[in-house]
Parts: structure tokens; sequence; C-alpha cells
DNA sequence: CTGTCCTCACTTTTT
DNA sequence: GTGAGGACAG
């Protein structure tokens, strides 16, 4: 009786939101009513009696938490569902230092750097160690930092592993372990973080205090992670201990929409979840609510291809639906036209709402040609993703000023507005302080805030330096004396920044103005909203504001205008999200799969799950769309139509009118493409190659030493010859079956990836080495099966 | 110290 | 085509 909200479930989901004691597996395909199950759980556990502060939920982004938040309100009497911990790792864990940060001392205001400040402070510490920067590129740099912290290779650890020290050495780049270091101890006398130490500090605080790892394992009795394919070793550790005490711990994710390793995902991470728990239960949600059968199994079609992938059949009952669309255009602009009209036509014909599509590409750097088109046609849109509002100048500025009174040690913060709106103190003036702090081994607040102790700067570039000082010293009295808003507002006048964007007539500078004044209403409603959890009570002030700022994303932001717009986005930002109508543009070679993610399989099985997810964002209209030309760097790119257009059961396509199915048409374009060798035209003369590893070894964390899963940076593998020649041959077909390995008289030797069809027209799927995947009908292609 | 002009790198995806 | 950062003059 308690539970009838269960009863909106189907069997599966049910037992899924049933079972809340011990460890959990729930493998959720597209659109299966994943986010429905989760909440369906946390509500029953409420209703059970089971307190809200004793779950914790960790999901992808805020807005998934706020959503569920919502929607399990709404299931549960009572005010209870406020108090739940619900949120990103990243803001949980953040909460959590923040509390306990004194032990690993930093001070609880620690400043959370992004990743531009990361950047920024790597490029200092590169012109101090006087790096080539050309060499020591800041983002090549920041990766490699970040994929040691999300392995938990700390900075020493990495500068006594003489593996990863000769790969640098190799790579030409011998300092990089220096640099690391350095960076490290500037963050943390800077007592800062970046996003990576969140989750890295985070684990060495549960591993070095357990009576704080003993806390949390008690307070967070069941714990939930959401999309837990995209979770990284860092954060998987963190997981695995918090869940030890009680494990009661459900995990939910679909390994085919596994899009995040380039960020240190790691898919093995929900493949071996079993080995972990050996008492796990594991349920399928495999129906498909949300597509029609046509999207599903396109999108099947596409997804077979992958390698790895746990066994799982998405199927649905919905209705058959229309064909998925292909659409060819000559250049980004005219796809941009095409998409545009056929929006209209979506609108006129089936009654859609602009909110009832989206466009969905790869880079973000395509949404200007969509942009441009949609504008002309008069179709209002929204672009999701791109440059958040708490990343534009403007509010950086104004939050450099707010961070510095927070944390005057923030050097980013420090140097992003010292001179800014100017005040004579330049580059020469900066440079001798950094050189006294370096010099000293103290900050530059020290510096600055001593000057006649260390005397960097003297006569009336000292007095301008002292003012600046004596500024951010009243603003940090301001914390404790005023609430945010009537600091913020301060803080934006007194340091000149309000005006000097006021004085700035033109367009831009309008909207930049704007902005900070939408930052300052920002925050007084921050101050109108009294603290939402009984966990803790807050005073409305800067710093509480402040807190997970860094943590914001775009897709955070309030979607307070819910007009009637198309949405524009990259695939990823797509994820979790579904429309009517989806257009992906952009379907071809070198842009998707993207041109960087083609030196291995396992980069290019990830575009290949990218793609799945956009197809299975669809519930009713799919478009695919490509253009033979495209502006890139500003000049022309001719391109090609992707290889996964052709993964698509060619049943379910419907192709453009020009382009006959059976004849001319684009699949025997990609056959002559393909027909020369290997997956990328451009490898030219490839020989008999055999990129494939042994299928055992496919489950297995790839050459990774002892260094627990760090992956180092991508570099050239030699590939083995595919000489076993004598080997048996048989041309008996009959019993042809997936995994088999076959020859083909033009496309060499392949693997049976599935076979279908009836006994007069079986037709093949096969992936050879070097030609990539093709469909073949048995009674034409000339296969052989090779015996082992 | 500041303003302007020139070069060059940039486009994978994000917490 | 654009935006950031360097070189150089005022």
């Amino acid at each position: 009786m308690q539970n009838d909200f269960l009863s909106g479930l189907n069997p599966v989901q049910r037992q899924a939101a049933e079972t809340t004691e011990g460890p959990v597996m729930i493998i959720a395909g597209a659109g299966s009513g994943k986010t429905r199950v989760l909440t369906f759980r946390i509500a029953n556990l409420l209703s059970k009696g089971v307190d809200a502060f004793n779950i914790l939920a960790l999901t992808f982004t805020n807005k998934a938490a706020r959503e569920m938040k919502e929607r399990i309100s709404g299931l549960v009497e009572g005010t209870e569902a406020r108090n739940l911990w619900m949120g990103t790792f990243h803001s949980i864990f953040a909460r959590i230092l923040r509390a306990e940060a004194e032990r690993i001392g930093y001070p609880s205001n620690f400043t959370i750097y992004d990743t531009e400040d990361s950047k920024g402070l790597i490029k200092n510490i590169l012109t101090e160690l006087q790096l080539d920067d050309k060499i020591y590129k800041p983002s090549l740099v920041l990766s490699r930092i970040s994929s040691a912290k999300n392995n938990l290779i700390s900075a020493r650890e990495y500068n006594s592993h003489a593996e990863i020290l000769d790969e640098d050495r190799q790579s030409g780049k011998p300092k990089l372990g220096l640099i690391y270091e350095t960076y490290d101890k500037r963050l943390f006398k800077a007592s800062a973080m970046d996003f990576d130490d969140l989750l890295f500090k985070t684990n060495i605080l549960l591993k070095q205090f357990p009576e704080v790892l003993y806390k949390y394992q008690q307070k967070f009795r069941y714990i939930l992670v959401d999309e837990y394919q995209d979770t990284n070793f860092s954060q998987y550790l963190i997981v695995k201990k918090l869940a030890a005490m009680y494990q009661n711990i459900c995990v939910v994710g679909d390994d085919a929409q596994s899009i995040y390793a380039f960020r240190g995902a790691n898919i093995q991470n929900i493949l071996n979840f079993e080995k972990d728990y050996p008492e796990l239960k594991v349920f399928k949600l495999e129906q498909n609510y949300r597509s029609t059968q046509t999207i599903v199994e396109a999108a099947n079609s596409v997804i077979r291809n992958n390698r790895d992938q746990l066994k799982k059949v998405v199927w649905t009952n919905n209705q058959k639906g229309e064909p998925v669309r292909l659409m060819r255009a000559g250049s980004d602009n005219e796809e941009g036209q095409q998409v545009a009209n056929r929006i209209f036509d979506l609108r006129m014909q089936h009654q859609l709402a602009n909110r009832d599509i989206a466009i969905l590409y790869r880079t973000n750097a395509q949404s200007r040609a969509m942009e441009e088109a949609l504008r002309k046609r008069g179709i209002p849109y929204r672009i999701f993703g791109g440059l958040s509002f708490y990343k534009r100048k403007e509010i950086k500025d104004l939050l450099a000023y707010f961070r510095l009174a927070i944390n005057p040690l923030d050097e980013e913060a420090l140097r992003r507005v010292i001179n800014y709106p100017m005040r004579g103190i330049g580059k020469t003036t900066l440079e001798k302080i950094v050189v006294c702090a370096d010099q000293n081994n103290v900050s530059l607040w020290e510096v600055i805030s001593n000057l006649e102790q260390y005397r960097p700067v003297t006569g009336a570039t000292a007095q301008k330096v002292s003012d600046f000082v004596m500024m951010v010293k009243s603003f940090r009295h301001g914390l404790v004396s005023s609430n945010a808003y009537e600091l913020a507002m301060h803080i934006a006048r007194s340091s000149g920044l309000l005006k000097e964007l006021g004085n700035d007539k033109t367009p831009e500078g309008i909207s930049r103005h704007d902005n900070v004044k939408e930052l300052l209403n920002g925050i007084q409603e921050f101050v109108d909203t009294p603290s939402e959890s009984e966990d803790e009570v807050q005073e409305r002030t800067l710093d509480v504001f402040m807190q997970d700022i860094a943590l914001l994303t775009d897709a955070d932001e309030n979607d307070k205008e819910d007009a009637d717009k198309v949405s524009m986005m990259t695939i990823h930002a797509a994820k979790g999200l579904e429309f009517k109508a989806v257009f992906v543009v952009g379907m071809e070679e070198n842009l998707f799969p993207s041109q960087m993610a083609l030196q291995s399989r396992e980069e290019l099985e990830e575009e290949r799950r990218l793609f799945y997810v956009a197809l299975t964002r669809a519930e009713q209209y799919l478009y695919l769309t490509y253009a033979n030309t495209r502006y890139r760097w500003g000049k022309i790119d001719f391109s090609e139509p992707s290889r996964f257009l052709q993964e698509i059961d060619p049943g379910l396509l419907q192709l453009p009118p020009d382009i006959a199915p059976e004849s001319r048409g684009f699949m025997n374009f990609e056959e002559e493409r393909l027909g020369f060798g290997g997956f990328s035209p451009r490898q030219g003369a490839a020989p008999a190659f055999k990129p494939r590893e042994k299928p055992e070894a496919s489950f297995a964390p790839k050459s990774n030493g002892s260094s627990g899963g760090f992956k180092p940076q991508p570099k050239m593998v030699p590939v083995a010859q595919a000489g076993n020649s004598q080997a048996f041959v048989s041309d008996d077909l009959s019993g042809l079956e997936a995994g088999m390995e076959v020859i083909h008289e033009k496309f060499g030797k392949g693997k049976v990836v599935f076979v279908d069809g009836r006994s007069g027209e079986k037709k093949a799927t096969v992936l050879f080495d070097t030609a990539g995947q093709k469909q073949l009908l048995l009674k034409f292609a000339k296969l052989k099966i090779i015996q082992p």
C-alpha cells in the first residue's frame, strides 16, 4: 500500500526499484525508463522509513540531480526529499572536502580552479621554468596531469614511476613530472583545487583518515550512482570505499552509452562490477519506451559493430514509425538550410512544436551554420553548451574579485584583476612581484600586502599596489558584515568594473554589462532564497554563494524560459535527453567519427557509442545529414559521408531522392572508398594489418603496467602481420555464425559480426581487418570460413 | 604603462 | 574567420 507508486513500473523495473538491500547493477538500455527506476527506488527507500540523510545519489549533472529531487518530492509526502544528498561527484565531494578540509591542510573556503585557471597556472609555471609552451602545450600538460590524478597517481608517484618518466622522455617532454609537481605545490599554496583534485583529495581523505571514512560510510547507508559507465578510476574507488560497509550500492548505467573515456571514464568499471560484488543482482532494462521500432533497430544495427559490450537486447513495443532519413547537402550552409526547411515541414505536417526538435552535432563549431540558417528562416532556437554563463570574460572578472575577497591566496584571481580595470599596475610591476614572491618563497598576496617588508616596487607604483590591497581587504570585511548581494554590488562598483563595462557602448559591451547585472540579480535571488537542506543552515553570504559556482555548467543554468525553441547542442550535451524529432548533422568522415578518434579501435568504438547516443535521442523522426564541403579553419574542406551511415541497416534508411539505393549511390561510393584498404583513406598503402587484439584481451584494461589503468599518451602501436596462412579454409557456409573468422577475395580476412536473413538470402555482416565493415549476401560473396 | 597592429593556432567531446 | 598573445611605438 505504501508502495502504490511502484505499480507504474514494468516487472523488471519494479524489481530493480524494490531490491533495496545489497549490491545492485541496473543495465539500462537507451530510453528504458532508467531515471524512472532511480526515482522510484529512492522514493521507495524513503517510504520504507529510510532517512533521506542516509541516502547518497550521484548523478552526472546538477540538473539531473535537481530534476530527480523534484520528481521524488512529487512521490513522497513532506519535504524529506530536500535532505537527500544528491548531486554530481564533484559537487558532493567538494562539499565533503570543505567540511573536512583542515585534515588535509586546506582551509574550508578553498578555491576551485576551473580549466581556464588551471591552464593559466600551467602557463605561469612554464614561463618560470623557462619551458617552451609550444612543446609543453598547456592543454596537453593539463590533460596529462588530469589523467594521472584520475588514476590516483600523485606528483610524487609520477616522478618515481620509471615507466611514465620514460614515456615522457620518449615523447620529448621530460619535464612533465616537474611541471606536475610544481603545479600541485602552487595549487596548494593558492588554497586551490582543480576539478580532478576534488576526487583525488577525497580519496586521500578517505584513505588517510579512517574515522572520516567510517563517518561517511555510516552516513551513506544507501548509495546510488547514475551513469556509472562514465565514472573514472578515482570516482570508482570513492564509491567502492563508501559502500564497503553496508554494500547497499546501486549503480545504473549503459555500457553502450559510455562517451567520456577521453576524460578518463573507464568502461571497465561497469564491465567488472560483478567481480567487486559477488552477491550482485543484475537487472537489465531492455524495453525501450522512447523511440519507434525503426529508430531502435537502426541504433541496434549501429552499436552491434562494437566489440566491447555487455549482452543486451533493446527492443520496443512502439509502432514501426517513419524510416530514418538521410539528407545530403553541397555545403555546410546548405545543410543548415535543408535542416531549417525540414523543421518547417515537421511543424506544419506533424504539428510538432519547436521544443520537440533538436539539432545535434559532434563539435560546437558546427552550430554556426545551423544558427544562421535557422535565424534566416525565423525559427527560434536555443544553443546549449558553448561557453557557459559563468565562463564569460566579464563574469569571470567579477567572480575573480569575489574569489580574491574570499581567498586572497588565489593567484589566478589576483593576476586576473590586479590591473583590471586598469590601475597602472602593468606587466613589469607584476613581474617584479612574481620574482620577489618566488625568491622569498611566499605568495603574491604576502608580497603585496607587506610592501615595506619585501619592497618589490617603490614610489608611485607601490602606492597603486597598496591601494589595490586596501581595496581587497575592505572587500574581505564585507564577507562577515554584509549579505552576498550587498557585498557583490559593493565590489562591482568600487572595483570600477561596473563603470568600465558601462563605458562600452558597443552592442557587445552593452551585453557584457547586462550579463554582469544578471549575475548580480542572481545573487540577489540567492539571498532571498532560504537555505535548502535542514542538514546545515547556511548564511546567505558571498562565500556560500561562491562555493560551487566553478562546478556549474551551462546545462545547469535556469531553464526559466521554457519558451518554444529548437534545441541545438553537442551529442555529449544531449545525453539523457529526448526529442520527438532529431537531426544529427555533419555525418562526415573526420568529423564524425572525429579525426582525432581514428588512432585506435577503442576510440572509434567510443565515437560509435556517441552515434548510438545521438540516434537514441529521437522518439519519432530521425534525420541524418552530411555535406560534401564544409568550412573548416576558414577554408573549404571536402568531406565524405561518415562510415557510420553504412552501418545502419539499409532497410531502415531512406536515402536522398537523387541517390538510388541500388545503383551509383552513396553505398557504392563508400565501397569504392574503402576498396583500397584501411579504415582511413589517408593511410594509403597499408599492407595486411591486423588491427585487432585477441578477443579475450578485449575486456581487460589495456597495457597499463602497474600504474592502475593509467593511459599513456596516444601513440602508434605496431601491428602484427596476419600471417596464419596455413589455417584450414572451408567454403561451406551453412554453419556460419557470429565470431567466425572468414576470408573474402577482395576484402581479405575478417570476423563475422552477425548473420541474419532466411536461408536463401542469408546476409552476413563482417568486420574486415583492412576493409572495415561490410554486409554481404552469402549467395554472392565468395566467403570462406577459416577454421582454427 | 598602454594601445595598436600583427601573427598564429584553433575545432573533439566536459565535471 | 576569430580571438588571444606578442612585438613595438608612444
